[in-house]
DNA sequence: AAACCCTGTCACACAACCTTCACGAACCTG
DNA sequence: CAGGTTCGTGAAGGTTGTGTGACAGGGTTT
């Protein structure tokens, strides 16, 4: 699934602007023109990333800011805030609340797709687009496809993302739960083993290329992506 | 055809330079010296690209680009701003002008033309009306034709754009939601299965040349468009 | 008015996929 | 080396996603 950004914005021209933006670059897009409003959403479904208007009417954006990084649930939430010029003075105030970036309006959107891209690749590199090589195995998030020195290896949906996750955080262990909430996603019913069929699958799919020993199995732990 | 770039600048001088330069870079250029007379020729015909002056006499080019990112024909027209220096700094604060991208006068035309063509590319690829080539595969979107290895192709408009969105976003995974944003528009009150049944008709339609098997089903994801 | 084309929706069938389970191998501990 | 734990593996069963044919409504042409 592509990155979904969550824009709060009230100004209708400026946020479609952005809507259509990202959206042509492969994002998904919420869009809501206050606070109160992005906040219920949040309850239910969690972005991968969140573009504050500074200014808003009722909540500020700033306000939001703080109150995300408050609650456990969304303080890892990358935050970008947009900023009108005479709000630039108050700019510490902003990376205090805890951004991870401000932008100055007006801005092109091609500096806004860059920061989102730079935001995404500090925060969850397994979000962008960016194509990932290691040793010979290469993964190609946009076009959905991975190939081993050259040859094209399939496999299944589930595995693919165990494969993406892997190759943007290497040489870690991760244990099974760890491994769930990541690529499964929060609170899933799930049993543990069934990560270890994932895993033999990903292996028996790396395997044409001779990838399969990247994985490595750290007993009582886990699973780690590595050369070793 | 050659993309449209509409160009709206009241000194004569930087009018004569821009048109000069493009027109030679192969771009059809319409020129108007102020706002209004501008709005009345997009009633009539619809630019590819708009080039706006900052400052106009009457309404601004701020509110222009405004006007027409409220315009839901208009919407989405790649709009890139110019900017003399000294405007920067006061007339900004706190504007969202909704346009693409902006310049600072003075600028080179290597860098206007530059930047031209990134938006364009960025923003809708599909809009120029180049022929494309690809494997044998052979579509003029000007005459709405497409032939596949000199044989004649037939199928419905929707699948023509289709094909056409397809063969300029080459190689990356799009999912039935971004092809009914992208193919259909925005916000369009339509069954997601529906686009499966476009692409079984598309498939249908270039099977006589063999072509059909350039789109690829990425299950859970979408579809590809690629030899593979 | 009839014939035609295009479109969006649905229902059904099938294939791909996910999850779970059970069994045995590998491994650790004492 | 015995007992217990952890992991690999193959298969079964259920679930989900996609391909496909049919059809009705709307629009256009004949």
């Amino acid at each position: 699934m592509n990155p979904t950004i969550m824009v709060v914005e009230d100004e209708p021209a400026i946020q479609d602007l952005i809507q259509i933006n990202l959206e042509m670059s492969g994002y998904r897009v919420l869009t809501h023109d206050n606070a109160e409003e992005a906040l219920k959403h949040i309850q239910v479904e969690l972005p991968d990333l969140a573009l504050l208007d500074w200014m808003l009417p009722g909540m500020s954006g700033v306000e939001l800011a703080r109150r995300l990084r408050g609650d456990s649930r969304t303080k890892s939430l990358p935050i970008i805030l947009l900023t009108a010029k005479g709000e630039e003075q108050d700019k510490l105030k902003g990376l205090e609340t805890g951004a991870d970036d401000y932008m100055v309006k007006p801005f092109s959107v091609r500096e806004l797709e860059a920061r989102i891209k730079a935001v995404l690749r500090r925060r969850a590199p397994e979000l962008t687009q960016d194509v990932i090589e290691y040793h010979g195995l290469r993964l190609d998030p946009a076009s959905h496809k991975v190939s081993g020195n050259g040859k094209t290896l399939s496999m299944g949906p589930t595995e693919f993302r165990l494969l993406h996750f892997f190759m943007t955080h290497l040489e870690r262990v991760y244990s099974r739960t760890q491994l769930l909430d990541f690529i499964w996603g929060d609170h899933v019913f799930i049993e543990e083993r069934t990560v270890d069929v994932h895993i033999r699958r990903l292996r028996a799919a790396l395997t044409p290329s001779g990838h399969e020993n990247l994985i490595h199995t750290v007993r009582g732990s886990g699973y780690r992506f590595a050369l070793e």
